[in-house]
DNA sequence: AAAACGGTTGAACAACTGTTCAACTGTGCG
DNA sequence: CGCACAGTTGAACAGTTGTTCAACCGTTTT
């Protein structure tokens, strides 16, 4: 609470302040930090992570995801329907299915950063 | 429900039965999944996020981390203990103050590689 | 020693998120 | 046509998550 308002109490204000300033300047909007955010979300469930590698390099219809993961048809639609809404994966018709696909690179990329900075930590 | 049991009813069975065999072998464990989603979590939070950038290539202490985000110093100390844990961070005491910085380049690549995507699809 | 400040922590509450369930659409086949 | 199946969807429920609040610890200063 005290943290709050237009004059900050913190001792530390007259040393500080001009970090503080010069950071503010360089943040980026709050726009672009909510993006990120909602972006890296999506990443955030060992779900959708599963279906990410399931239809990497071999794509696959919902039916078929749900038996690899044990998971209802309902469950995984429902995933997909936010991977779809967030560009990571694209989809075809074909007959009574619909294929599911990788859209690009980027997922691979990302992924395999995060496996780095894993893997070195234990 | 129907999905569920020893036995899939699913008519493509037959069909795609070996893609799904043969998907199973290559899917990463049950534990890297986890690991990875865990890990994506902890960048799915924009105060996190901002945190991160605030801290990027200019150690801060809690307070100006607070006042910079418009947070009390509690919220932000709760969301630093997070990043610790994930050891996407680092600090140093000094004196009353505790200084934070970014732990390695990995968190910047990651973000650098989000920021393409988001920016490619508006 | 006492006061002041930076920082941490646990409990509680509100908001959010993922799965389930049931109902529904649309395509293919007998 | 009518049935079976693939897939989608909305509501509901349970589990998770982030912030607040209050209390606390450690260091510095007077």
């Amino acid at each position: 609470m005290t943290e709050k308002g237009i004059a900050p109490v913190c001792e530390c204000e007259e040393l500080h302040e001009n970090i503080i300033r010069e950071r503010e300047k360089t943040m980026p909007c709050e726009e672009t930090l909510y993006d990120l955010a909602d972006f890296f979300k999506i990443f955030g469930d060992s779900t959708r992570m599963s279906i990410l590698f399931a239809i990497d390099s071999c794509p696959m219809c919902v039916c078929d995801i749900a038996k690899l993961l044990g998971m209802t048809k309902s469950a995984v639609s429902h995933q997909l329907k936010i991977l779809r809404a967030s560009d990571l994966v694209i989809y075809k018709k074909q007959g009574k299915n619909v294929i599911y696909s990788l859209a690009d690179d980027h997922v691979r990329d990302i992924i395999e950063k995060a496996l780095e900075h894993i893997n070195e930590n234990n």
